[in-house]
Order: C-alpha cells, then structure tokens, then sequence
DNA sequence: ATGATACTTGACTATTTTAGTCAGGTTTAT
DNA sequence: ATAAACCTGACTAAAATAGTCAAGTATCAT
C-alpha cells in the first residue's frame, strides 16, 4: 500500500488553492512558500492533477492554477488516484504456486487486503476537499 | 505508511500456524514449502514475532513453533507491530517551518492522516488471528 | 515588442526501503 | 553422533521515493 508524501503534498496543496483561487489563479511559487514544498516537485504533482481535469491551468503572468471542479466534488480518492498514490496493498505474487492462485485457494491474506483496501477507500471516498478547507478553517481560528 | 509483503507473509504463517499447531510444532520448513515464502525469510520474521511473544519455539529435531497466546488473543495490530509494519502515515518533515509545526498550525493533512491511522487501527484491532482461521476454513470446505 | 512571470516536460539522481540471500552458528530428539 | 530445526547477523539487488535540474513555451503588463 502506499501512502506518501506525494499524496499529502497533493493534499496539502490543493487545500490551499482552495482557499485562494476563487479571488485570482494561485502560482505554484506561492504554495510552494506557504506550504513548504519544493517548487519543483509541485509541478510534477500538479501536472498529474491536471491531467485528471482536478485543476486548471493559467499561463503567463498573474496565472497559476485554479480548481476545475467545485471542492465539494473533488474526493480524497480522485486527488490520490491522480499522483499515483494507490491506495492498494501489496498483491500476493502470480508465479507463486504455493498459498494463492486467485480461485479456490485463495491465501489467507488476500480476502483480509481485500477488505482493508475497501475500509481505506470508502474513508477517503467519504472525505471532499470542502471538508478539509473547513476543517482547516476551524483550527485556525 | 507501510504494509507490504513482510506483514501480508506474518499473516500467513500465523493462521498457517494456529491451524497446525495443536497437534505438534509446526517447522519453518512446513510453511515455507505450504505458504511458498522463503525458509530465510521466514525465520527472519519468526524472530521477530517471538521476541514480541507471539510464537513460541521448540529447538531440535520435531521442533518448530506454536503460538504463545490463543488465536483470538492475537491481534492483527499485534502482529503487524511485531514485524515493523508501521500502520503510520508519513509525517511531516520536523524542519520544515512552514506548514506544520505541530502546534496551532497543524497542516492540513496532519489532521488527516490522524484519523486515517485511527481508522485503519480500529480494523486492525477487530481482527483476531482466530477470525482469519475460522475465514479461510470456511473458503476451503 | 519585450521582459518577466509562470506553466510544461522530461530526464536525471541520491537515498531509503524492500525483500530477500548467505553463512555460520546452537540446540535437542532419536 | 547426526540430522533436523532454530538462531543471528551481515550482506545485497532491485524498486520506490523524493526530489533536482535543464530547457523549454505561453501570456500578460507595460
């Protein structure tokens, strides 16, 4: 299963485009100052999120990026799906003769993964973007 | 977060232990060739798993292990502790200075990944040994 | 028009983690 | 005594992670 940095940066950096992009497009170069990450590797994780259609881009001066779907839309699994966070644990391995082969004898494991896997996804498919700018918002004050 | 292939191997041998080991002590070498896990990797993570007194051993010839509590004792939570499978999300860097510094300004994803590992805690904690056991004699009949 | 800003893309890389292997033990039942 | 089985620590190849670096292209403000 994976779950890293790249997912929480993703994470991270949408919130805060959803805090700001609804008075101008937000540049990378401000969220990369706001929240710490790499300008650089921002662009990679947004390249991805604009490939699923999750941000826009604006280019030139004063551009940046903005959402493209309201932020009530856009769930946790979406933002994971797009930076390659899979959200899968580690499958038992098909040349293996032994343990599982998929049909009968399934091994122990796999209907247990099987089971996590869906806990973890419906968690994040519970969870907008528009929960966690609030959620945000909250703490702040 | 972790869970990769040396807890999904835990797991298996377990419940291949807990079915076995009422009759004898069950040989590394029996789960090896039954799970198909390599004998070196096993006794790797057996070692483990008796230093945290999951399993028992039984040094010389007809030796092997058995479990050291009864299977319904014997959480997933423990077992995953036992071979490093951290169930912990990514933290965030402590030299970051901006976005999280654990204090007022928790960056969003901490709060996040918080309760994700609560979550996934809470189904690890469910599941007994003794319910996987009774699972998959259920799949096999 | 032109410079500055900011997106765009792809290749590259150091570090860490994973998933083992290997070698050389020690213990004990038979 | 000897073979089965546990025990330990060191080693390593391959993959994943978390980036960096370089060389663009598009567009706005002036």
């Amino acid at each position: 299963m994976k779950l890293t940095s790249k997912g929480r940066y993703a994470v991270m950096a949408l919130v805060d485009l959803a805090r700001f992009d609804s008075i101008n497009p937000v540049s990378l170069r401000d969220i990369s100052l706001r929240q710490g990450i790499s300008l650089d590797y921002l662009e990679q994780i947004f390249s991805k999120l604009r490939k699923k259609e999750i941000v826009q881009s604006v280019r030139g001066t004063q551009g940046g990026y903005v959402l493209n779907k309201k932020a009530r839309e856009i769930k946790l699994t979406n933002i994971f799906d797009a930076v390659d966070e899979k959200v899968k644990t580690v499958q038992c391995k098909k040349e293996s003769k032994k343990g599982c082969t998929g049909k009968l004898t399934k091994c122990v494991a796999h209907n247990l993964w099987d089971e996590l896997e869906k806990h973890i996804n419906d968690f994040f498919n519970e969870k907008s973007l528009e929960d966690l700018v609030k959620n945000n918002n909250e703490k702040r004050i």
